[in-house]
Parts: C-alpha cells; structure tokens; sequence
DNA sequence: GGAATCCTGTAAAACGATTTACGTAAATCG
DNA sequence: CGATTTACGTAAATCGTTTTACAGGATTCC
C-alpha cells in the first residue's frame, strides 16, 4: 500500500531515476516533466522515504540532540531554537534524555549515532563526559553545548559564566550588600564552578567576605530541603545568588517558609529568566542565558561541518545578560542583619 | 570506514544473516556463535544501521511527536513522559512543532510520516485538526492528545477539562466568592471551551452570575496586555480562574501591576502544576494535568497497534487533580468589593 | 561543418540491513 | 530403523532511494 518511486514514476511515464531527480533536486529536469512527475506524486499522495533515500545517499537530514533533562525548560527551549533553526533547511531532530546519568548518556549516544545522523548536539550530564571517546570514533560532526569540560578541543558553544557571576555579584555589591549566599546545583559541573568565580572574584575584589556556598541539588525538591536547613540555623547573609533554576526556586521556597520577605529582608538574584520570574511579586531580578543566539550557533557550526567541508574546531562563548528587576534591594539595616521570623 | 553487517560477519566468520539474527533476535543462533558475532561487533564498535534496518523491515522504532510549541512546558513534559516509556523498548523520538500554524502543522505531519514511523502522536494546533485528512491516509498508528475535536473518531488522550472546570470553581464558591473572572487562552479550542462549561455550571447551580471570560491568547505578552485593559476598568469580581498556564501568569501579573494582593484583594487559581508555583507567594492553588499518566496512556495506545493488532479506536480521559495552596481564600469583605489601588 | 560539450533521459548498480529459500546435520517419532 | 521434523547455517533477493554509466540529441566552438 505504500507508494514508491516507483509508482510515480510509472504513471508519469519517466524512469524513477528521473523522478528522485526532479524531488532531490540533484540533477536538472525539463520544466514539462517536473510538471508530471509533480502532479502524479501528489495524486498518489507519495512522500520520498527518508530512510532508504538516506540510506542510498549516506547522509540524513537529521540532528540529534542529547539533553540531562527533558522537563528541564532550559534544555527544552533550547531544542526548541535548534528545531526553528533546522527546519527551513528540511532537517528533523531525534531528541533523547540521559536523565543525568553518565551511562545512559553514552547508551543513548549509540542509539542516536544508529541514525547516522547530519550532526549531534549534547549537552552532557557532566564534566567527566565519558562519552566524547564514543563521539570521537566517529564522523558525525558535533558540538557539546552549555556543559563544556575546560579541556575540550572540539566544537562547543557556552555561556560566559564568569561573567554572569561577576554580574550578578557586582550588581548586589553596587546596592550595599555585604554578605552573600550562593546556591549552586553542584560544584562539579565546570559552568557552576566559573559562575562561583565569577562571584568570588568580585567580592574580593570589594574586600568582602568570600561567599557561602550551598550545593543544592538538581532538582527542586533537594533543593528547598538543602537550603530549608540552612536558613534555618543563625546566619547573617541579605544577598542571595542562585546558579539554576531550581536553585532560585529553593531559595524563593526556604524565604517564604522561614519568613523572610523579598527583597526586604533579602535580595535573590535567580537564574534564567522564565515567563513567571516577571508574572510573580516581587519581579525577579535574573541572570538570563541567550538560549536562542546558542541554538543558532549551534547550528552555525553543525552547518559548517555539513558539506563534508571540515573547518576548524571552535569554541563560542555568549554572554549572559542580568535583568533588573525588584527581588534586589538595598539592605534594610547597615548591619546586614538578618531577621529570622 | 562505517563498518557493516559485513564487516563483522567476515570477522567472526559468519554469514551477514547470521549477524543480523544475533542483534535482532529473530531467529535462533547458537551460543558459541553468538558470542564470536557479539565481540567481533564489539572490536569493530559495530552499531546496525537504523535507516537500513527499517527500510527493510518495514517496520521503524521510532514514534513522532508534533506539538505545538516547544518552549510550552507543558508539551515538552508530555514529551518527557512518552521518552521515559518508550526508550526501554529501544525506540527514539523524532519531535516537531507547528508553531501554532494550521498549514505549518500539515507540512510538519508530511515530514514526520515521511519517516514511516512506528506511531505518531499529535496535539493539534486547533479543533478543525485539518491534518487529520494526511492522518487518515496512512496506515501509521497516531494519537491525538490534550485538544480533541469533539466528534473525532480515533484514538485520543486528553483530560477531563469539564471536571477540571468544576473542581476550581466549587473550590472558590466553598470559600465563599461570588463574582468570577474566567481568563481563558482562546475560546476556539474545544478543552477550553469545556473548562469552562464546568466553571459555568457550577456558578449556574450555586444560582451566580455567569462569569466574566477574557480571551487572553497564547503567549504571556498579549495575555498581559488583554488582562491589563479589563482590570483597569472598574469590576467586582473577586474570583480569578486561570486555564492556561499563561494566563495564570497574566493574572498574576496585572494584579501586581494594579496593586491587588493576592489572596487578600483577590484568590486565583492557576492552570497546570510548575515547580515554581509552589516557590513563590504566596504559593498557588492550581490545577494540575496528570502529564505523566497522559504520557503513558498514550504510549499504551500506540504499543497496542505495534505489532500490527488492530485494536479498536479508544477515547481516554483523565482527571485533573485542585492543589490547594495559597493563592485562594476567602474574599474579604462580604460585598465581594474589590480595591482598585 | 566536424568535434567537443552540454543537456537530459534511462537502465542498472549500489547503500546496509532483513528475510526467504534452501541445505545439511541432528533429533524425534511411530 | 526409516521417515519426518527441528535446528541452525548460508546465499541471494529485497526494501526504496540515489547515483553512476551510458546514450542520443541539441548546442557551441573553432
């Protein structure tokens, strides 16, 4: 029941070859045949089969993307801007999850690479990132994306990390605070260890104090508990940075909780910036990650790579930007002294 | 330098037939062979062709997702959840997006069954579901999720958005609201329109004013924008019912921007169940869709036509779940007043 | 005006797996 | 014990494209 070529070809009258011609485009057609062939086709309702056209031709129109997390919106907005990348090209993207683990990540690498596929985009699970041996095997062209070991050779594309800390930091300094909290995913991951930096270098800079640093977890609910015994216990912080989206989450949950109000008592600056960050009150002050310019350089470099042309491996580093908004304040007391209710 | 069934028959001194039955199990190979087939393939890091392997098989592991948006949180879950079910069964997922667009959604859906996938599931862009027409042609299992034309004929998954509806309103009723607000996204999609219908019955029982409904559209700008208009205008209503997850944060948003406090000017109930729901203040009562149960009955649906059983077309409907936070009190004075700051 | 080149069509050979048809040895049966 | 089935291996056909090799006619070039 499946229409083929073949059948295409025979009621237009012209050989299948003419046929796969006038769909690929690869060789010229007289314009009164490409007219038959194109009416027959869409008589019989005939769409060219994707995997024996790739087969035959060696190369798909395809791009594989491996993520940590599919309910993670960052990685899914990222998709999101390589899929309205791709498209326009006729390219489809085989999405899967590694669900932050290392040996999945490199099962689920396999599985993608069965699809021999135009290129891959990952986002590892973390720094060890076991699975670039897997990759190097091969010829699919990739770019490891957001997550990038700091001796990677190939092609990545980052945020400038230690920039958003220093953002972030300076901003809360500039208001007058003096002592800061940090809430961190996890201090393995090499993007949250520069974000740490960042900060850390400004506050020293400034003679304060270096910051506390809370290791959150990966996932909300880790991530209030971690910080609920925290604020629980004495302490005297009034600035609050968080390093992912959960990590905000955590520390707007644990303020509530304890008491604390936004920003009077203290300032949080989150991380990415999400539609309810400005539907809330306060509005929250954030660090915002172009996803979108890094979908589209991702595809920059994958597109390079595609034509068999082999340019040089880059790595590109997009800056973050912080958001101003009023989960930030002054601090009420000169003291910096925390209220706990 | 792709290395073939060949290549690793040759090596393990066997016949491409015989690989092939190793790696797919089809019919019986003796142990010893096996295991020279298996670390032949190993040596070589032999991983079988997916395009090649379906294009003679006839039959793909793969299932094709078309959603409307992928930066919506609630589809990327959705997708989330049908990952989590169908990887253990070695099938990938390939993902689209229409992009809101009707036409956009047609070319998406011709691209997709262009990969003769194993089963496609859907969420259309609206009721009329023109697709469906390219759908029906085929012989590829699909499901059509969350919007259902109501007289569609197939398999479908979607909630129970009349119980849904209800559930919210009896909530704010119990607390004793008399004058609801309804900020819908649009009134063209059929689940919409079933929210509230059941929101609507229980005002008509409890013998209330219908509801005010606003049109707040599908992204947070314009919902903003729409709802900013009406609440500058002078109005009663105490009661606020979200039914997207936009419009709960457009809701949320003009209440901060005009100045009501929420639950004390007014209660709001959100739509859908995000982490930050119950991070912010004050935390939000909300609806919550069983995403992960829609997921799984829909890869039970599709699982049910794979091996070519022509199971009869099945409609789904699961139940929402009123999480009770607290963004919802009751209205403060018995006028039902409300102060516009 | 003859040779070289382009243009555009067809037939047939791939691509890398699966599956069918067949063959031989071993196991089972009456 | 002879006949029949089972078990398991191989060779070759096949899936639906793309691509190569070739061919005939039209064009172009000296």
């Amino acid at each position: 029941m499946p229409v083929s070529i073949k059948d295409v070809a025979k009621r237009a009258g012209v050989s299948p070859g003419t046929v796969s011609n006038v769909f690929s485009g690869n060789r010229a057609v007289k314009a009164e045949l490409i007219e038959r062939v194109r009416s027959a086709a869409a008589e019989l309702g005939y769409e060219t089969d994707r995997a024996a056209s790739q087969l035959r031709a060696g190369k798909a129109r395809v791009v594989a993307a491996l993520v940590p997390d599919l309910n993670n919106p960052f990685f899914t907005s990222l998709i999101a801007s390589i899929e309205a990348q791709v498209r326009d090209e006729g390219f489809d993207i085989i999405v899967a999850s590694s669900h932050g683990d290392a040996d999945e990540e490199a099962r689920r690498l396999s599985a993608l690479l069965a699809w021999r596929p135009a290129g891959i985009v990952i986002i590892p699970c973390s720094d060890e990132f076991a699975s670039r041996n897997i990759l190097a095997d091969t010829q699919v062209p990739f770019v490891v994306a957001d997550r990038v070991p700091s001796l990677f050779q190939g092609d990545a594309v980052t945020m400038d990390n230690i920039d958003a800390g220093t953002k972030a930091a300076e901003h809360l300094v500039a208001l007058g605070h003096r002592r800061f909290v940090v809430a961190a995913s996890t201090l393995k991951l090499q993007n949250i260890r520069e974000r740490c930096a960042g900060i850390e270098a400004v506050l020293a800079k400034e003679g304060l104090a270096p910051p506390t640093l809370i290791e959150v977890g990966l996932d909300f609910d880790t991530a209030t508990e971690r910080l609920g015994v925290f604020m629980e216990g004495e302490q005297q912080a009034s600035a609050f940075i968080a390093l992912t989206n959960f990590a905000t989450l955590g520390i707007l949950a644990c303020a509530h909780q304890t008491g604390l109000s936004v920003p009077r008592d203290i300032s949080v600056v989150g991380f990415d910036d999400y539609s309810w960050m400005h539907a809330v009150s306060p509005p929250m002050t954030a660090i915002r990650q172009p996803v979108k310019q890094m979908g589209q350089a991702i595809w920059t470099r994958l597109r390079g790579h595609l034509d068999g042309r082999s340019e040089p491996a880059s790595r590109e580093k997009l800056t973050c930007e912080l958001v101003v908004r009023a989960s930030t304040a002054a601090p009420s007391s000169l003291g910096d002294t925390l209220r706990i209710a």
